[in-house]
This record gives structure tokens, C-alpha cells and sequence, in this order.
DNA sequence: CAAACATATGAACGACTGTTCATATATTAG
DNA sequence: CTAATATATGAACAGTCGTTCATATGTTTG
């Protein structure tokens, strides 16, 4: 599925800037990760979640209260973020306690807010 | 459905942390918000686009030839990127050219790269 | 005006996602 | 070991999303 398809009949393109354009793009598999990690935070739960440990380490229970949900969802929740190695888990007895896995989460949310204050 | 939830009996939260937590979080519409901005991030599809748009303003079918895609694919996902204010057309005769709103967009999206190419 | 062209839009369809419910695993207390 | 507790997991279901196809809108040319 390339290179065959009718788009406007190439009539409108502007091929040296296209080209230019895409030498420069990442890999394929590059852009496809980005976009996963964005999927992530792209949950009002999640967010909520990882807000909730800009502040102090929290077990799933403290979670679950502190949103007015299941223990089921914030357990799944935790699992996409464990996943997108955004949080990190500390297992202490029956209880496990989950906290912020680098900055990066810290610096992403925070520049995304700038965007939504506008 | 608040307050009356079985969530592990309550008996493992810790009291004063979630408290404490509570209070710091964000109203509820802004955290929704910034859940539906990374979404708009959260499609290969929108960040090819978006990172072409990075080396140069571009029209809907420079972008489709580009990647490849339906004019009719792009120009649906260009209308998600408008709402989002993540890009701003631009009229020209028949033309529109696209390019990058502003410059959170540039950042928020290398800050994501680098947690990806960790 | 009509024809050609660039873009936008609406309906429809398959694929994916988040929650719930039931249940499994793991750890501690008695 | 057994009961209680904290968390994890699997199946299922409703809702959302991205693409395609057909068509509409808007602009320029002749």
C-alpha cells in the first residue's frame, strides 16, 4: 500500500520541500513508540494517578480512595503505566507501593499543563 | 456512584498522605484536559504529522504523499490537530498550508523522545 | 458560467480501550 | 494450616477512535 495511491493526482505537492522533509524523519518505529507513550498519558484516570504521586508514594488502596475507584481499575491503570515505565513499583509486604519512575513524567505532565493553561 | 465503594474495606489507606494529596491535586476539568491534549499525541498517525511539520510548512497533500495516506485521512486528523491547538492553517488560493501552533508542541515532544530513546 | 482542483465533512465499519465482575496469587496473622 | 487482606489478572461489554468511501464546499482558470 505505497507509492500506487491517487492522492489529489500529486498535482499540488511540493516535492523538494517533501523530500527535504523526509530526510529528516525519525524511524518508523521511533515515532510509533512516542505515540504509545503519549497513549499512556492520554487517560484522564492515568493522569490522575500520576498527579496523585507528584506528591508521596501510594499504595494502590491509597489510590483507589483518593479517586473514588475500583481496586480492579487503578491495578489495571498501574499496569499501563508500569508498562510505559512511568511508575515504579516497592513492594513492602502484602502492600505495594508505587511512586514516579523518573523527571521525564514530572517535566511531560508539567509542560503539557502550560499548553492547557493558555 | 461516589463514596460507597468496597475498596478493600478501607483498611490499608493511609489516612493522612490521601489527605494531603487531595488537596494538592488539580481541579478535575484541568487533569481532563491535559488527558485529552496527550491524546491528541497519542496517534502515530498525528505525530508523523506534527514532526514534519517540524522542518517546514506544509500543505494536506504534501503531507498525505508524504506518509502515504488518503488526503481524506489527513485532513481528519489535521481537524483533531487544529481543536487540539497543536497546528494552524493557513489559506492560500485553493492551498492550506499547515504548521506547528506554537512551540510547546516542538517541546513536548523532544521531552517525549527522550524518554523513549532511554 | 462550467470544469478542475484542494480541502473538508459525514456515515459506516472494524479495531482498540477502560471499566466491571469474578477469581487468582501472594503475604501476614493467629 | 487457615483466614484475612492487598494486589493482580482474565473475560466481557460498552464506548471511543481512525480509516475508508462518497460527497460537499470553496477557489481558481478559461
Amino acid at each position: 500500500m505505497d507509492g500506487d495511491i491517487e492522492r489529489c493526482g500529486f498535482l499540488c505537492v511540493h516535492e523538494d520541500v517533501v523530500r527535504q522533509v523526509t530526510e529528516q524523519m525519525p524511524a518508523d518505529e521511533q515515532l510509533y513508540d512516542l505515540a504509545e507513550l503519549f497513549k499512556v498519558f492520554g487517560d484522564s484516570t492515568r493522569i490522575k494517578i500520576l498527579y496523585a504521586l507528584f506528591e508521596a508514594e501510594l499504595c494502590v488502596c491509597d489510590i483507589a480512595q483518593l479517586l473514588g475507584l475500583t481496586q480492579s481499575a487503578v491495578s489495571h491503570q498501574l499496569r499501563v503505566l508500569k508498562a510505559g515505565r512511568l511508575v515504579r513499583p516497592r513492594k513492602d509486604g502484602k502492600t505495594v507501593f508505587y511512586s514516579l519512575a523518573d523527571d521525564h513524567v514530572r517535566t511531560l505532565i508539567a509542560q503539557g499543563m502550560e499548553h492547557v493553561e493558555e
